[in-house]
RNA sequence: GGAGAAAUGGCAGAGUGGUCGAAUGCGGCAGUCUUGAAAACUGUUGAGGGUCACACCUCCGGGGGUUCGAAUCCCUCUUUCUCCGCCA
């Protein structure tokens, strides 16, 4: 959420930023500032209430310790109004505040300058593309049918064991799994990222830390008789490592890594655009997270996106990278790189990693912040990406690297998976 | 799952109704001494709101209650520890 001092102070700015969201902010902009100075009201009145209970509560005290009974009684009387007063008061306090926050949750992240405008995925724009297509063989299959003929996913028994988005891995494509997961960690922690193994359910807290609650709450699994939602996402428990933290700038910055599955309920969708791995209930992914330096953050997100790049280069996959447009970038985010993945058979592009700079965003839900030099308080900057999320990776290795006797092994991987061709 | 104990500042640990935002120790920071460091000594050191700055308000695991007044009493939730049971 946005800091109210900052919006006072950038009014004009972030209204014309939230605009390349294609949300005209400024009504809710206006009453958060009305609600703020409400706010302030009510409790400087509070305040003097309250601090005149207590200097006649001291006072009674005196009175009963010097034996003065009578007085102290006296004295008794004349709380009842401030009690009643002091009650309304904090009542009016309490529904401010939360009428105050609730419009806050409402309000999305300014985009960076750079974010360009439009509506939807049409509108981002290609930053960077690289590696050849590859001239498949007469025939080629997309990857559902490559996983049949190989019988290395099982999406039926997935169907039975639990029902559609569940798919099963079995013998080298289990070994691919592990492999890749293997493989993107090692990645990622020769590149200074702390490797972390981390709970794959969270609490309300947690939920609530990093956004996905209250409003998306029907994106998670959640069990009910403990309270917990099974995460979307690494970056829901990695983040909130981090809730209510008070750092020193020494400890900046922070990089760690983990591997976890991913749990999404994500109705809706029919079709061609979630068969097969494209779109599934539970999912693996590897995900890298940091927390910055505001002055450093913008470099920190350029040094995730050509890591990335790094891995699918070294997988000789073809890829793009896109800046995510004002309509299409994530409630939370001031600037995303999405990776695409071309798949060949299937001859569309697939979403393999997500590279955002929140800035202030989560840190000031969460409560994240550092002393600085001069030992003052200051939010710090919270990034994440994928690197990467696997179900579509292996899509575009099955696709790609298909030839009429099997399917071969990126060179990179074969170390992990100890066989060079499926 | 059953029985009991506990939750206080960065950490340890006092505090059972008023002058307690909280003793003391450790740690941190600044200074004295020293060529420098260590030791010793002196001072300082929680968070949030509010103010130009003060004042002032809130916070002793979370929530609620009793009282003029709560870290302290009551209810409730959560967590931790010990013992028993179960278990990879």
């Amino acid at each position: 959420m946005l800091q109210v001092p900052f919006i006072r102070e950038h009014k004009a700015d972030i209204i014309t930023r939230l605009s390349k969201r294609n949300i005209d902010a400024t009504e809710m902009i206006e009453t958060v500032l009305k609600l703020d100075e409400d706010r302030r009201g009510f409790q400087t009145q509070l305040d003097n209430i309250l601090a005149e209970s207590n200097s006649i509560s001291k006072e009674i005290g005196m009175l009963f310790k010097s034996g003065k009974v009578a007085e102290a009684n006296d004295l008794k009387e004349k709380t009842g109004q401030l009690k009643e007063d002091s009650k309304t008061l904090s009542d009016q306090l309490n529904e401010t505040t939360e009428a105050l926050n609730q419009l806050l949750y409402k309000i999305p992240n300014v985009p960076n300058a750079i974010v360009p405008a439009g509506n939807t995925d049409e509108d981002n724009e290609e930053v960077y593309r690289e590696g050849d297509v590859p001239v498949l063989p007469e025939g080629a299959l997309p990857h559902w049918e490559l996983a049949k003929k190989y019988d290395i996913i099982d999406f039926e028994l997935g169907n039975k064991i639990t029902g559609a988005g569940f798919p099963v891995y079995k013998g080298k494509g289990a070994r691919l799994q592990r492999a890749l997961i293997a493989y993107f960690l090692d990645k990622n922690t020769q590149a200074g990222y702390t490797e972390y193994q981390l709970p794959h359910l969270v609490n309300e807290a947690s939920g609530f830390g990093t956004g996905q609650l209250p409003d998306k709450e029907g994106q998670m699994y959640h069990v009910t008789e403990d309270n917990l939602y099974l995460i979307p996402t690494a970056e829901v428990p990695a983040t909130n490592i981090f809730r209510d933290e008070m750092l020193n700038e020494s400890d900046l910055p922070i990089a760690l890594t983990g591997y976890t599955p991913c749990f999404r309920r994500e109705a809706g969708s029919y079709g061609a655009h979630v068969r097969g791995l494209n779109r599934l209930h539970q999912f693996d992914k590897v995900e890298i997270l940091r927390v910055e330096h505001p002055e450093r953050s913008y470099q920190a997100l350029d040094e995730m996106v050509e890591h990335v790049k790094g891995i699918l280069q070294e997988l000789k996959l073809p890829y793009r990278i896109l800046r995510l447009c004002g309509g299409d970038l994530g409630f939370t985010s001031a600037l995303t790189y999405d990776f695409e993945v071309f798949s060949t058979a299937q001859d569309r592009w697939l979403e393999i990693s997500s590279v955002s700079n929140f800035e202030t965003f989560q840190a000031n839900r969460l409560k994240l912040r550092f002393k600085n030099a001069e030992g003052k308080k200051q939010l710090c900057h919270t990034l994440n990406g994928s690197s990467l999320a696997l179900p579509r990776v292996l899509a575009g290795i099955l696709e790609n690297y298909q030839t009429e006797d099997g399917i071969n092994i990126p060179e990179a991987l074969i170390p992990y998976t100890g066989f060079d061709k499926i």
